[in-house]
DNA sequence: GGTTATATCATTAAAAATAAGGAGGCTGAA
DNA sequence: TTCAGCCTCCTTATTTTTAATGATATAACC
């Protein structure tokens, strides 16, 4: 029997929360929305009353990873789902009993929920690190831009052949060869942002 | 005299698509809103309509600022607001007539649209169709998966010189010519998700 | 001192991509 | 019917990238 689900949404962008608001009231009209500024907010919040979903921007635990992994095993029953609109450290995300992103459809945000209502939730791997050399990560930045090997080269003021050796190593350390692999590496490692790759 | 403002929001994110949707037609029930996927599609709407202001997340012009220009100047009388929702280049936010940012109040949204004053006009909407043709999109997602042209021509069953064709028109329309940017785009298109773009 | 990682540059040959044309068949709209 | 767009394929020439090596110099570490 389905119950009404209590949600707190711990956002300060008025247009994300009334976004993500909008379409989960189209989900359902079972969820009822409160609407937090900070994780003490929310805990607050929790201690007042039973909640069933947290979602939360993880900027508001960036800087109080510890605060969040207390209150979360205090409240174990709860889902906590991460609001994702910019690339964050994969390592902040595991915390995480799931994550939406800005950028998914209407379809995904649904069939997300639906996942997490039936408690058949997946999280993904933590990604070791690979460790790339300073130079390394010049040229990775450079190459994510969309410049040539000769371009690079160019830029960093070294010959087309060292360019090419740096890239040589990245693939081996990386394990990934294609350009547009390397450029969602970058991407995703916070090289470089997608809003800086204008030129 | 006629007091409708159509407005343009170039946005592929739901979430902030319907957040601001929500917050504008609380400001005023005279805005008539269509959401448009591309620059491109918001050019082919632009032709067969007026509007009278454009929203614009940056992401999708960082690629094409000569397009973004050329159609600047075209319809002049158009406000062109940037849509921040992270840090962008200065140079890039330097291009639109005002920005608002998703961390912006409902009250900050609202005095901003106060400012911006211009005319008129009425009308239906316009449906909305992507640039690319399909096996062009067929091409782009195998090659924002990281497949050589010759990979691509064995998946798709068609010859290499097909294979280079269809990039030469891609090229062409979207004005990106470096696989990272097409990557990029293909992203930010949805096209292809980041989660399936394993090596 | 030996080891390891880094940064730089090189050679050579093969593979791949790009540039800049042309061209035929097919479809749907004016 | 004409025309535009799409999909397919082609040639030729040039440029770029990759592969597989080797080499030197510097610095850090134990």
């Amino acid at each position: 029997m389905n119950k009404y689900k209590n949600i707190i949404i711990i956002e300060s962008s008025s247009i994300i929360y009334e976004g993500l608001a909008n379409i989960l009231m189209k989900i359902s009209q079972k969820y009822q929305l409160t609407q937090a500024g900070s994780l003490e907010e929310a805990n607050r919040l929790l201690i007042k009353k039973r909640y069933d979903i947290v979602i939360v921007n993880p900027l508001f635990i960036f800087n109080n990873i510890k605060s969040f992994n207390e209150i979360k095993c205090q409240y174990s029953s709860i889902k906590w789902v991460g609001l994702i609109y910019s690339y964050f450290d994969l390592k902040l995300l595991s915390l995480f009993d799931g994550t939406i992103s800005i950028s998914d459809s209407h379809e995904a945000i649904f069939s997300f929920f639906s996942k997490l209502n039936s408690n058949e939730n997946q999280q993904d791997q933590v990604s070791s690190q690979e460790i790339l050399s300073e130079r390394e990560i010049d040229v990775l930045k450079l190459l994510a831009k969309g410049m040539a090997n000769k371009e690079i080269a160019s830029r960093l003021n070294i010959s087309t052949n060292t360019v090419i050796t740096h890239r040589k190593n990245i693939s081996i350390k990386t394990g990934i060869k294609s350009i547009s692999g390397l450029t969602i590496y970058a991407v995703v490692q916070k090289l470089v942002s997608i809003e800086n790759l204008s030129d």
